[in-house]
DNA sequence: TGATACTATACAACTATACATATATTACCA
DNA sequence: TGGTAATATATGTATAGTTGTATAGTATCA
């Protein structure tokens, strides 16, 4: 009977043995671990067991849990490098990664209160209002909510519909260059329909930011909130 | 025992981005949603709890699905004009509804404080008190609670008895029209019992109007309070 | 005796896949 | 032009597999 300080459970053994699996490149980002019955059996144990250790990793993020689908391995952070001018595509395919824009909806209403005020025009001017998600290497990295000022960018709606990019959907309506005019950043718990769209965990913590784009005379053509799901972003300042 | 946070199932989050949907204008009568496929893709999930927030739509009487083809909006968000001269029946059949109106009860009692203020007189004096559903195509809409002063409007009890209409029961007391003199909207959660006479969740936004209407020579013969589903009414101000 | 670690079982929620069936669209032919 | 068959598309149904959660039980150790 050495009395050993501690000897380690089974579970923390079985989140060594992954976490290490996971360390040697055994799985790449993205793959699907064995099921949590597989790894009982291997392991000799309870599947209870297993889902302890795998806990482990979760709330670590090295790994993501899909009821009825399975554990994958995360991928890494992407860098998203904010400053003067802020591209998405750009950013993302200088991180490495694969960028993708998917629209959820788009319409034409009238200004809040709020967008009135970020873009400097009157509450109920026609705005148009884009919902979308963005994607890294297929997985949600955020969903925005662009709104451009209809009375300013005339062809704008049918633009955005033509093209997913902001960048081109702005050139195409005689904004050449845009910059960024403020950038404003908060944290929030994730609604249960973000939490959907996202692939997150309802209540997980989104950084969100709100932002206003102007052109090259210090008019202001787009004003968007992002929503970006916190632990699968590393935002970066000042660096090139 | 730590109860854990109410989360959202998948299946009730997918209903309700869609239900917001529906109640934004996405989406008129008729129009064909997204395929099953089509939102299992967007939001990520299983194409069967797509369909299982699908149903709760159905059962709800906002969308109607056929084999093979789709599914279709079967009602959006009633408009409900506001303004000098609100009359419910005038208002769903401009919106294209057929309206009803469902009488709950109807007594005579004594003015509360807060109906005597509205209806400036005293506390105490007797009032007539209708309590009534109102139904857009055969859905419940709203709940109303409309209290006329009986003094002013000796014999308002046995007409209102006779017709549902406000507007034919004023008259057949000696007023012949009648005009809104305030409006005050509110939103709250619903009760158990509203939400059981909707056909909507306990808990559900509920948009509540408290209004005065008054006769020609400014004298208050109406005090309500309407209690509208909020994903069912669009109230609309100003615009003719 | 009580706390901790693990086991055992059952069920709910969601995924994955396959196939049946109804509808819409297209191609082709007379 | 009009009708019909073929094909693609979409919903309905069935079955099995996986993770999430709740409950109860057992062994061990302090």
């Amino acid at each position: 009977m050495c009395d050993s300080p501690d000897k380690t459970p089974i579970w923390k053994a079985i989140a060594n043995a992954l976490r290490s699996d996971l360390a040697e490149g055994h799985y790449s980002p993205g793959e699907k671990l064995p099921t949590e019955a597989a790894l009982a059996d291997r392991f000799g144990v309870n599947r209870h067991t297993v889902r302890h250790g795998l806990s482990a990793l979760v709330s670590e993020g090295l790994v993501r849990t899909r009821r009825g689908a399975g554990a994958f391995v995360v991928s890494t952070p992407a860098d998203y490098r904010l400053g003067h001018r802020v591209r998405f595509h750009e950013n993302l395919i200088d991180a490495g990664r694969h960028p993708e824009k998917r629209v959820l909806s788009l319409d034409t209403r009238a200004a809040t209160q709020g967008e009135a005020r970020a873009l400097h025009i009157q509450v109920g001017d026609q705005v148009c209002a884009y919902h979308g998600l963005l994607l890294a290497d297929g997985q949600p990295l955020a969903v925005v909510l662009s709104v451009f000022p209809s009375m300013r960018l005339s062809g704008i709606f049918e633009a955005l519909f033509a093209t997913t990019s902001v960048t081109q959907a702005l050139r195409s309506v005689g904004i050449d260059d845009y910059t960024r005019a403020s950038t404003r950043l908060t944290a929030v718990r994730s609604t249960a329909t973000q939490a959907l769209l996202l692939q997150a965990g309802e209540g997980d913590p989104l950084l969100r930011s709100s932002s206003v784009n102007q052109c090259a005379n210090a008019i202001s053509v787009e004003y968007g909130r992002t929503w970006f799901v916190g632990d699968r972003i590393t935002l970066t300042l000042g660096e090139t």
